[in-house]
DNA sequence: GTCTATAGATAGATAGAC
DNA sequence: GTCTATCTATCTATAGAC
């Protein structure tokens, strides 16, 4: 089919993923309008769907890509061949650097599966089995204290992530001006390892 | 003025602020309808306008109320009189119960001020500095670690309402039944009071 | 592939009867 | 105060020229 795979697609298709990730992390499905993604990459607003038929389909596609990458991160979670905190270091680096790659993303994606919990049946989640067993038998060993893995999974999700979330409100709250605020999230990775390491070590 | 003081508000503006604040928690500003509004509380889309005059004025009513509502908590942090882990603990515990009333409220909170940060402008952010002082002085009397105070509350405030936030996420993940759920939920404050102590008391 | 023009549907808001 | 009917604006989506 010429030169059509999957591996080529245009600029155009592209630039308009692109805008579309920016807008709709922005304004959320309901709030975002298509004439605002063409202009955000310049593009005419029927190109958008000629390309992507619908506004749904686009946001799926947006949705879906960004979905993978808040959760990739955690499959290093899985390496038993690694000391427990020491892989729970390396996931909190990790999903800091992607948190600060995409500081929108947490509330985007809170939001739509808020609004739209259908959409998760098309999701994978098999890696929340093997993550149980991990934490399990980490508290089999006696390395961690016993609690539901939940608990550990959310706690590390919630530090790392509540910075980011609570931005616009955290920083008029106390007043924090831009650059010192980038300057915590920045910081935020090493505390929330200590804190990881004093909320789980047997005492 | 006949009985129309702000005290005695009609059954029907009740009614209407009710199903507004379910509609919009579950649905955000943008995507709720007034129809949905009117459907919620079985009375006729017109009455919304009669009453509330604009979707926006109905919304800022609701959010407004539930901000208050989220942050009102936070002033039981002031008194010095008491321990600061005791106090610590009692905040969480208000907050807990809170949020088992709320469970939507998190993500319309966020959602809200992600997509219209102008709203803070309208709000009090005189806590913020009060609270700042209070962590200082414990940090100088040597009681907890040495940290930015924005670290404190964003661990206090993400280990508490992430699982919330997370809640049709991490169900579907670790494919946990609402009942379990719900006991997790239950039991969280206790998890996040042990959290707070082991993260900053000092070494 | 990219544009202009427009169809088609929906939602917020209002007019006016009761 | 509450209803029905309707206006008006807006937005998604498509038709059709280039």
């Amino acid at each position: 089919m010429d030169n059509n795979n999957k591996y080529e697609e245009t600029d155009t298709e592209q630039k308009i993923l692109k805008a579309a990730a920016i807008v709709f992390e922005r304004d959320g499905f309901a709030g975002a309008r298509m004439q605002a993604i063409a202009d955000e990459c310049g593009m005419n607003k029927a190109l958008l769907h000629y390309y992507f038929r619908s506004k749904e389909l686009l946001f799926r596609r947006i949705f879906f890509a960004k979905f993978q990458t808040f959760f990739k991160d955690m499959v290093s979670l899985a390496d038993t061949e690694i000391d427990f905190f020491l892989r729970i270091d390396m996931f909190i680096d990790n999903y800091m650097r992607m948190l600060l790659a995409n500081p929108d993303l947490p509330v985007m994606l809170f939001t739509t599966i808020h609004q739209n919990p259908e959409f998760l049946q098309q999701l994978d989640g098999s890696f929340g089995l093997k993550m149980r067993e991990i934490f399990q038998k980490e508290m089999d060993e006696g390395r961690i204290i016993k609690i539901n893995p939940l608990h550990i999974i959310t706690s590390i999700v919630g530090l790392s992530v509540m910075p980011f979330l609570a931005r616009p409100m955290a920083s008029h709250v106390f007043k924090i001006p831009a650059p010192e605020y980038q300057k915590l999230l920045e910081e935020r990775g090493a505390f929330v390892k200590h804190a990881m390491r004093a909320m789980l070590k047997p005492i």
